[in-house]
DNA sequence: AAACGTGGTTTCCAATAGATACTAAGGAGA
DNA sequence: TCTCCTTAGTATCTATTGGAAACCACGTTT
């Protein structure tokens, strides 16, 4: 099966959206948004690290390549709520599971690195 | 079920993996590798646009986390060769799916893009 | 002897990432 | 009333990075 888009391919669209999926921030973002709508402070907390532009940034980004909703409620102070669409939905599992990979292979990836970096230290 | 590693922790080695895993050329490169050992140029003329030193980075930072294995064969000119561990190997199913998804969505991002273009520039 | 292919490293500049400080608007406490 | 707190950002500044291009050694072909 073939597609018009081929990511090997300079200049295809998919490298844009490829660039902007393969973002540390993006990954966590998508990853926390999974369990439902969650606010901007929200984010921002349990993220830990992430500064407000950055966070900015990244939502704006996903919200206009239509895998985020922004709803604004004018409470006081105003509240914005951040939630998955049906596309972004479609990334979450394979988000989800680059986001923990990590997590379930560190032992492994700590040991290789203490491997290379004695060798290396020759 | 719980693991010591925790990727919305701040200062949690995992999120070093994050930072490269979440690499749009660490993907594309990953994904290249997955059907068998390829060489250095090879990949450089496959992932159009990639420039030497990057591809040199990411290989390198590749082969410290233990995900890919560099081979030199002391050819003429020298062959260097590189393939995925089984470390790596646990990890193409996911990169992949995350390459290709792009390709398979790209209408809706682009159409999405282009709605929130056009509210954006009333 | 000049050019080519191998797999890189070095150099340089522009673009980006991130830390920090600031904004507005209202509510709560002293 | 005055100050500080919250909300969700923006503005500014600097350090790091990304990427283009040039360079390298080695041996082979022309």
């Amino acid at each position: 099966m073939r597609y018009r888009y081929d990511v090997y391919e300079d200049r295809c669209p998919t490298r844009m959206v490829l660039d902007r999926l393969a973002d540390k921030w993006a990954v966590l973002v998508l990853d926390r948004l999974e369990d439902g709508p969650v606010r901007f402070n929200a984010i921002r907390r349990e993220i830990k690290g992430i500064s407000q532009k950055v966070l900015s940034q990244t939502l704006k980004r996903l919200e206009r390549d239509g895998l985020v909703t922004r709803t604004v409620y004018p409470t006081v102070p105003v509240t914005v709520e951040y939630a998955l669409t049906p596309l972004g939905r479609t990334l979450t599992e394979t988000v989800s599971a680059l986001a923990h990979w990590a997590e379930h292979n560190m032992d492994a990836v700590l040991a290789a690195q203490a491997t290379y970096d004695a060798a290396g230290a020759r």
